[in-house]
RNA sequence: GGUGCCAUAGCUCAGUUGGUAGAGCAACGGACUGAAAAUCCGUGUGUCCCUGGUUCAAUUCCAGGUGGCACCA
């Protein structure tokens, strides 16, 4: 029997976790997260992890797995994700994926590029260009280098351009020479689920889970992980707000609220990403057992 | 009960010497293949409280009403 990959998508905040379990216990499966920061031990309760009852109820993978110091990107994720699956599949003929972390999702379902890792001295010597000569000199280098990607990237998104240089430097070939590849085959069948509701009642549910995290001790994790500010993991709603209060630029009324406020615009963004997924069949979240037999109908 | 002030975008407010209006924040739309909870681009979304009056024309002026605030009783 051909095995089978239940995808749960949805902006942050919806109740993707619940809904995984539910489902992932009655099909008697486990679950991998597909969250970039649901992967750091050092962060649980600003990434709403699952608790530990939770996590007792149904076996996950790739959560809390790796340290906020270690480098980390969709790649890996991609390349940690199958493992796991092949892991499962050899007792299980179906999974459960579930995060809202958009291109880790699409890297597993889809598939991306095999590009050569890139030092990060490599990187460091162009962020620093980028930031002392600005962007146009890289610009200009890019175009230079690869017309082809430059007519497609957008020219004003620093972080494109500076990683389509780095990959240059580090292999001599041009980023969109790795572009090229057909699509990768996956040995299972992706049955895609999306939770999603109406914006108003998202937002209350955000808010909400934002004020519950600062009752749960959000404060002393974040200052717990203060000395490691700088680092691309901590780049993350919920703490580098705090860390700007802890600086003394900010009151801890407006962190809460530039919080609540970040994360609803990272919800909007993952709504954005999923709506052009035509592959997703959409529910309310708390339509559990519409979404059972759905995936009980697509698993016939 | 009387007097005064106010009523414009989701919020705080500006403005129109009468020609249907604009800032900040919020919000909304979009892009995105190794930093993705990142990064980047775009968009005013409006019965100018209601009803009459004056006027070619009223959100603006006048009257009344309604609601809010303040003060006096």
């Amino acid at each position: 029997m051909q095995k089978k990959l239940i995808v749960i998508v949805g902006p942050t905040g919806i109740g993707k976790t619940d809904i995984a379990i539910a489902v992932a216990k009655h099909l008697k499966t486990e679950i991998i997260s597909a969250d970039s920061r649901q992967i750091f031990r050092e962060l649980q309760i600003g990434t709403a992890t699952p608790n530990s009852q939770q996590l007792h109820t149904v076996k996950h993978h790739l959560i809390k797995n790796h340290s906020i110091q270690e480098y980390y990107n969709a790649s890996m994720y991609e390349l940690e994700a199958l493992n796991e699956l092949s892991n499962i599949y050899q007792t299980n003929s179906i999974a459960v994926m579930s995060g809202g972390s958009m291109l880790y999702v699409d890297a597993v379902c889809k598939g991306i590029d095999d590009l050569p890792s890139v030092d990060l001295k490599i990187r460091n010597e162009i962020t620093c260009r980028f930031e002392t000569e600005g962007i146009n000199n890289l610009r200009f280098e890019l175009k230079k280098i690869d017309p082809d990607y430059y007519a497609t990237v957008d020219l004003k998104n620093h972080k494109r351009i500076i990683h389509a240089l780095e990959v240059y430097y580090q292999s001599g070939k041009t980023y969109s020479s790795f572009m090229t590849k057909p699509k990768k085959q996956r040995e299972f069948d992706i049955i895609k689920i999306g939770l999603n509701t109406n914006r108003e009642i998202l937002h209350q549910r955000i808010n909400q889970r934002v004020d519950q995290m600062i009752d749960d001790g959000l404060i002393d994790e974040a200052r717990s992980v203060y000395q490691y500010k700088t680092l691309n993991s901590l780049n993350t709603v919920g703490y580098r707000e705090l860390f700007d209060h802890f600086d003394g630029n900010i009151s801890l009324e407006t962190a809460i609220e530039l919080i609540k406020r970040n994360t609803r615009r990272y919800a909007r963004r993952q709504i954005t990403w999923f709506n052009k997924d035509q592959s997703i069949t959409w529910f309310e979240p708390k339509n559990v057992s519409e979404i059972i037999s759905f995936i009980e109908q697509r698993i016939q």
